[in-house]
DNA sequence: TTGTAAGCGTTATCAA
DNA sequence: TTGATAACGCTTACAA
């Protein structure tokens, strides 16, 4: 009971507000500061709960990605933010750690009206039996994935991305390059198509220089710091030590390095080390940690930008959008020992 | 244009669909069925829009924090959003890096129906000019203070946190009993007050032993790891440089050890480092880091919590909830040098 | 340039 | 246990 409040201080109709605060341009001036009056008057804030529900929109968006506090994803999320606050969104976190990992339960929020879009960072499982038993009728809700790979399922939706299994070639190669042939790699989540890339790329690569990978070189590091010390530790133990580590991510690189200097080997000296993301912390790392940077907030502001096309339906095509890659050499990485 | 098709379909009243929807022990078991029939078949899902509209309700609650992506809050972000789960909130996240400092601007998201209450996790100014001069007449919204000491301004709020004060008076005591003697002290930016709570902790036990504080000896680190490079580097420039740093975070404290051991000095031989939050990257530091522990998912909780009880007015009193901090001593601290 | 009034989908009040 | 109906606060034809 509000804009009838300022319409009859103001002595003008409700639509005259209305008006007054959408397209201020359509009120003559003399009515304008008699609206402006009694606003400040009555400190009249707009009902964004009812002018949303009028207007069919939440101007909202979930975002979910695995965890936050990840320093990746924060690169990314000031991307997205920056385009978010641009077009008059406001961004709902998920993470799938302490949500389920349901494609319907996020794709509900849009159905639900919680939520215009969703900007997904994270895998997820689509089309479980829920899933599919229910109304497949529905329409798609405005979706983009970002960063990650996509199954086939979910390949009907735009993404933003880098070539995870061309960068992790290249950092292989690198690795190659400098001599060692024994190379392990640190995997992430088992149902992580991302992490699953790289490996995929580190596979071609070591295919293509015609080097063996041995099965107890790759590992799972599960995508946190303590699984990949685990990781990194059987590794190790093996009879015939990798030279050199490729770990799906600098958070698993960072524990990698902390369990090989724990066992007394020195880094590049005895081994090698690379990562994925260049977060923040892979710079003073002990040594510096060399690694394959994507530009973070580039993808975030793209992915949010296709979303914010595919709400509107001015979506063009959904063809993947690919975003370069980049080889960072630090200290982590060096010859192979002879 | 649905509750409505389903009550058609069902051949009900709207009433009887949305009792069925909201308490179905109000429906008889004969009824619950045709409606539920009757949902599935056309597949409705309830507008959460037009809900919210009619109750005046949000269920959304603004979180405000320095930066996402910072490992700390991580944890704080767990604990709130277990308890916003099991009370029906989904949580909106504003930083105050690509959002501006203002109270305002948040407590209006409440005044706008935006958001139902605020969880503040940041320093921000409050009641600047604009604040002043508006109609103060308003009433407070639900807000929530976490981690943050608090202005006398908005000490009418409830907040929770650690004894910052206590907390870092504890962490100097203990390089104290170590020998040292010399303690810089790397504080975060000016305006945050939590980071000013630990520097005068850090004061108040270097008074109490007798110290002398020399000016020099406390520098900005600005709350982030290059900002402590810069901030070390000034002290290890010192005539005299100290034989400790305490920094006001782990972030600045990682920082600093990379940028002492850049200077080919050793942790802890030549200087000890102590941090302050106890994040994830502490332990694997190298050396790893002695930090004092807050107990983050459970500041989360109990913000949220209080916030809870604001909103829906069972706020009894407002008094800070201090929870216990914790010394961590790990390895980047030993016995001043001699 | 302004006013009138319908309607968005729900919930809640009141009667039946 | 159910139904009819009036709000909730705003936007937007349409008319003036």
């Amino acid at each position: 009971m509000s804009i009838k409040q300022v319409a009859k201080l103001a002595g003008v109709s409700t639509a005259t507000v209305s008006r007054y605060l959408n397209s201020p341009e359509q009120v003559k001036e003399k009515t304008r500061g008699k609206v402006q009056a009694a606003i400040d008057e009555i400190g009249y804030a707009p009902n964004a709960l009812a002018r949303n529900f009028r207007r069919g929109k939440t101007s909202l968006i979930v975002v979910v990605l695995p965890a936050i506090g990840d320093p990746f994803l924060e690169k990314v999320m000031r991307g997205i933010w920056r385009v978010a606050d641009e077009q008059g969104y406001s961004i709902l976190i998920r993470d799938t750690q302490s949500n389920s990992h349901e494609f319907d339960e996020y794709t509900d929020l849009v159905f639900s009206k919680q939520a215009d879009g969703i900007l997904l960072l994270a895998s997820i499982s689509p089309f479980e039996e829920a899933s599919a038993s229910r109304g497949s009728e529905r329409a798609h809700p405005p979706l983009v994935l970002g960063l990650e790979s996509v199954s086939a399922e979910l390949s009907q939706f735009p993404s933003v991305r880098v070539d995870n299994i061309t960068a992790a070639a290249d950092g292989t190669d690198f690795l190659i390059q400098l001599g060692h042939q024994r190379i392990g790699f640190i995997a992430g989540k088992r149902d992580s198509l991302l992490t699953k890339d790289r490996e995929k790329g580190y596979r071609k690569a070591m295919r293509k220089a015609k080097l063996p990978v041995v099965g107890e070189w790759v590992v799972e590091g599960e995508q946190t710091i303590d699984g990949a010390r685990r990781a990194t530790r059987r590794l190790l133990d093996l009879e015939q030590r990798p030279s050199a580590i490729f770990c799906a991510n600098d958070e698993m690189a960072l524990g990698a390095i902390h369990e090989i200097k724990s066992a007394g080997l020195k880094i590049p000296r005895d081994i090698s080390v690379i990562g994925f993301d260049d977060i923040r912390y892979a710079e003073i790392a002990d040594p510096p940690l060399t690694t394959i940077a994507q530009p973070a907030e580039e993808i975030g502001e793209r992915s949010m930008r296709r979303l914010c096309q595919a709400i509107d339906g001015s979506d063009a095509d959904s063809a993947p959008e690919i975003v370069p890659h980049n080889l960072i050499v630090r200290k982590s990485t060096g010859r192979a020992p002879t």
